[in-house]
DNA sequence: CGGTCCCTCCATCAAACGGTTGAGACCAGA
DNA sequence: TCTGGTCTCAACCGTTTGATGGAGGGACCG
């Protein structure tokens, strides 16, 4: 039997050629298109797909990681299947913790796609292998979690500023700066202002990837 | 009389995408796709299509703009247009120095893709509007030129490494790299390494967008 | 050949930064 | 109630950074 699909993309052409290349099958229904997460979470509880195919970047204010955790808060709750041209590290892990049932690039042959479809309507896993020997590495080191003021820190620091202007930003003195940067330092394994921007860009701790 | 287009995106399904468009449409005809760009270049010289509609992100180790300046020195050479999901400001500008004639973000919709395409086939320049302002504000900021021994000490700068260590890993004392940072700090208009590893990446000047 | 970059290096010095230790206040959960 | 985590702040000290001003050699070019 056919597996039933929502399409999820804000780009017109991706969603064109996906569903070109699924209306061309017999295995693969398309149910619906969305452009944005708000219009997919809406569309899956009308429709019922067996699978959501979603990007990472999305139009809206909603990302597919969030797209993710609200489909996957649906009863019932349609399967997740990332496709996208990311292939960060922290973004693989922030769609498979959210509940994602597999991460594919879009350089892949389409009949991978299909594929990874079948896979995740049938509720198991789909990663392609190069992914998930990164994720399970991963998945040893977890991602670094910091507070909500750390990471407000963070935000500052990224763009270049001083401790001095960092405290003005956020109204604190700048030895409360300081003493967020030492946790900050510690918790990213860094000696350096430089260097914690450096691996909170590579860890995807902050937007503008 | 129809418009002559070459594909070229490393993405299948993008490929199949904008075939889909192309093919509905009686005023554009698809002459072929490539993945690469060396495919592409290859393909252009001997199909000789009224226009390339060109991803910035190639597989190979030729990214869109080199494609474009490649595809540019064919003769006849056609017009190139970028079709890409990446609006950072050094893109464009790279894109419109190369040679290209236009530049379209992917959430447009298909008839302003078709409307790009004949603009550039009639050899005129194609710019979205909001675009359009950016690259003219750009222009009058022209983009730093860093010297390469500079690009050696900025690249390893954002890693996020100390003088010390940048100058143990060029091979010079640690007053060379002083020396040059003051002409880093100076042409990029900073006044910390900090800042100069966020508007390095601003405007492009490194790998890994 | 002289000029202009570019790369290299030196010395000095104030300011900023990174690391440390310690501590009080608040709030949520056990 | 006490504990743990978070956020806030302070004082101290060594190191790094950035600014300043110079200097020599090599490469390229008119």
């Amino acid at each position: 039997m056919a597996v039933t699909v929502l399409l999820v993309d804000d780009h017109p052409v991706v969603r064109t050629g996906l569903r070109a290349v699924f209306d061309a099958r017999e295995d693969v229904t398309v149910v619906g298109e969305a452009a944005t997460g708000e219009e997919a979470v809406l569309l899956a509880e009308h429709l019922h797909p067996d699978v959501v195919l979603c990007d990472l970047r999305l139009g809206g204010g909603m990302d597919g990681v969030a797209a993710t955790v609200a489909l996957r808060a649906l009863r019932p709750a349609p399967a997740v299947l990332i496709l996208t041209t990311f292939d960060r590290d922290a973004d693989i892990l922030g769609a498979i913790e959210a509940g994602a049932a597999g991460y594919l690039l879009k350089d892949v042959p389409p009949d991978t796609i299909v594929e990874a479809l079948h896979t995740a309507a049938a509720g198991q896993v789909f990663l392609a292998s190069d992914l998930a020997t990164r994720v399970m590495s991963g998945m040893r080191q977890p991602r670094p979690r910091l507070t909500t003021r750390e990471l407000d820190v963070l935000g500052h620091l990224v763009q270049g500023a001083s401790n001095k202007e960092i405290a003005r930003a956020l109204f604190v003195t700048e030895a409360t700066i300081k003493s967020h940067l030492v946790h900050i330092f510690t918790k990213l394994d860094v000696d350096s202002r430089a260097r914690a921007i450096h691996v909170a860009r590579e860890a995807g701790l902050i937007r503008e990837g």
